[in-house]
DNA sequence: GCGACCTGGGACCGGTCGGTCTCATCCAAC
DNA sequence: GTTGGATGAGACCGACCGGTCCCAGGTCGC
């Protein structure tokens, strides 16, 4: 019981950069024989179809993704501020995750027609991702550190959708500055649209306009 | 010459959807041969491999698409409206596109490991589309209606970058409130950060903060 | 109206796909 | 040390993949 759960554990974790490279159809099982180093047999020893494996690798990778993404934000107080180490991180973080870039869009867009079940996944990674933020934004309007006006759902959706849209873009580009210009572009935006003033004083010479 | 070139184009305007809703791999000879109504030889005779069939395919699918955003933009006068203007239609123009989703996200994200034909070609795509907005912000500069410090290349890249992400956002939630929601935002952005005030008095209420 | 050629059908090809099954081996509890 | 279940190898399967080729029939220019 011991080794048998080793090995499933191995497969998943070579799997996973296959998956999120080539996508569900384009990694044949031969691609995964070689990734794992083993036969036919022994992997199907511990999943029952290549479309469960691939279920268990998304998991991986996108734990993996989400623990990058909101590291060392835990203990950042103010939340605007924590809302900003997530948009850097999504920028700057890139050693532990699986290679191929995000797996929430390699396999949105891989099983958007076809593959109902992995699309479900996608689907619920998108709303752990969107959830988590919306609850930081939550928290800063309850402690006044976000302006009460804003939508912390939308506020969600408009990061997470600026941050993957720049990283296609800049994944086909080659080329990390569509990331670097969305990252400045949310951060002003967090400051001037997001952030409560403190007082009666202006702090930052970003409210000119 | 005549009937044989007719039945080429009716190939490339039957397959475009297939390749955009399954991708390269997912496309199969038999979907094709469905969708067209024609035997494997019959398609054979036109394309010299599924490659170059998928090659004409994304670019008829691009060019729709192009034709879509940029519907009813030459004749807006302001260059800042014209942009106002693109943005609009990525959200509201979907009829007589190819279905599936944005062909230059699905081929770039679909292509990015392995087949780099493809992938070139969706490269070039992006860039045609960049190269267009940019074109327009200049233009703007030259006529002084977006403000000199403006990037041009930059502001294309995050308009772009925006609108696709959101697109996939939306997509995957099968719900249009990410694109309405990049829209407004898009347009917010235009107007408070790069189109030039006219002279001393302030014309809108947004500038006030 | 004839003849050449353009067009498309469909049998056929080797290769690879995801998946199954049997059996030797390994390991671990006793 | 023995033994029984856990483990993985690898032959095997039918289906389907992209691609080739030849031939019948339709479509043209003349």
């Amino acid at each position: 019981m011991r080794k048998g759960e080793q090995t499933r554990q191995e497969i998943i974790r070579k799997a996973a950069p296959i998956f999120n490279q080539k996508g569900y159809d384009g990694a044949a099982l031969s691609d995964l024989m070689q990734a794992t180093g083993l036969e036919k047999g022994g992997i199907y020893r511990h999943f029952g179809s290549k479309q469960e494996l691939a279920g268990h690798a998304f998991d991986y990778a996108w734990k993996l993704a989400m623990d990058t993404r909101f590291e060392a934000t835990e203990q950042i107080p103010n939340t605007v501020d924590r809302l900003k180490q997530i948009v850097r991180n999504f920028r700057d973080r890139r050693t532990g995750v699986v290679p191929g870039g995000c797996p929430l869009l390699n396999t949105a867009i891989d099983c958007d027609d076809g593959n109902p079940k992995l699309r479900a996944k996608a689907r619920q990674a998108l709303s752990s991702w969107l959830d988590r933020m919306q609850s930081i934004a939550e928290e800063g309007q309850r402690r006044g550190e976000i302006r009460s006006d804003v939508d912390s759902a939308k506020l969600a959706t408009l990061i997470a959708s600026t941050l993957e849209g720049s990283g296609m873009v800049g994944r086909l580009q080659r080329n990390k500055e569509p990331l670097d210009l969305a990252c400045r572009h949310l951060g002003e935006y967090l400051e001037t649209k997001v952030r409560a003033r403190k007082a009666r004083k202006a702090k930052t010479g970003a409210d000119k306009s």
